[in-house]
DNA sequence: CTTGGAAAGTCAACAAGGCTGACATAAGGT
DNA sequence: ACCTTATGTCAGCCTTGTTGACTTTCCAAG
């Protein structure tokens, strides 16, 4: 918005290469704490996504949750098959359209993910808070420039529904 | 700063769960293109990763690298271990200590390492720009909050010596 | 000068989690 | 009746992480 006459410093390859290396090592502290309660639970972190994004949409479907998590239906049946053994997830055949399973996480499954978003989300609280609302703000907004079209519209119609 | 008067609604749990999804998101969007080209290569992120430190601190030993990595020695030796007999970087033997290694890119290497950041760069360039300055500051302050401290120290000595 | 320990490399084995390809089944739609 | 879609499953492969055991090289302290 207000950007126009401002200096463009912050554009030089110097600041994007900084951009690259804070992503790089964000990220293994944004994954850190989950990864440790889901190997107690002999899981990783394609079950916690699996987790994460049934417990975000009660309900979904198979294929709905590929097309967010992109990968493979193989790859994807591999860990619902041990969610489902486990008993942390269950799948109902759809009413209106029978081939169709709606994916749910049982109480047993919603509890590791209330164990997994309380420690992933104390962190994110801990740097929002260190960092401020309006730095929260860019960060957001950095991201969501970042992210492929595709994912930024699963991101958008995820957003919508909980706010 | 100025935020101790302000609204706390930035840390609500809905603004957090944004934030992690938003980090996994645009983390995907983050490493696409370099796997694109990390693929016609026969490479993967792994060697992408070697690639960028070895540019970006030349001359360093493999245990730093085994370090800022966070890694095993076996994992990072069979990732060198191609890069080296594909020419792409160089092990000399420490001048001081003979039981170190050296790691340097080739030109061969550093053209790789050219067209993997360039892709990186810009679509950093591109997020940066559409969202400005101000979020950019802010996007470096929560990422950097989010790291461990052992890793926000690697970012901070690699930053200390680029800038 | 010997010896202990650090740095590095290597081999083997294993697991997670991606991938492709092929195929089966069920059910919806034309 | 036929085609397509949604899902599941089997088999096999690759990358990249892990552990454990072992060797070689070499610095440095006794």
């Amino acid at each position: 918005m207000a950007q126009t006459g401002k200096s463009l410093l912050y554009l030089t390859d110097e600041q994007l290469r900084k951009g690259t290396e804070a992503m790089f090592f964000a990220y293994r502290g944004f994954t850190a704490d989950p990864d440790r309660i889901l190997q107690q639970h002999g899981y990783g972190r394609a079950h916690h996504r699996a987790i994460h994004f049934i417990h975000r949409a009660p309900g979904t479907t198979v294929n709905n949750l590929l097309s967010i998590l992109g990968v493979t239906k193989q790859s994807l049946n591999r860990v619902l098959r041990a969610l489902i053994a486990d008993g942390l997830v269950e799948s109902r055949i759809g009413a209106r359209d029978k081939r169709e399973r709606h994916l749910f996480l049982t109480e047993t499954g919603a509890e590791l993910e209330r164990q997994l978003s309380d420690a992933q989300r104390e962190r994110m609280r801990a740097a929002y808070r260190a960092a401020g609302p309006e730095a929260v703000a860019g960060f957001r907004q950095v991201l969501e420039a970042m992210m492929d079209p595709e994912q930024r519209r699963h991101f958008q119609r995820l957003s919508d529904r909980g706010v």
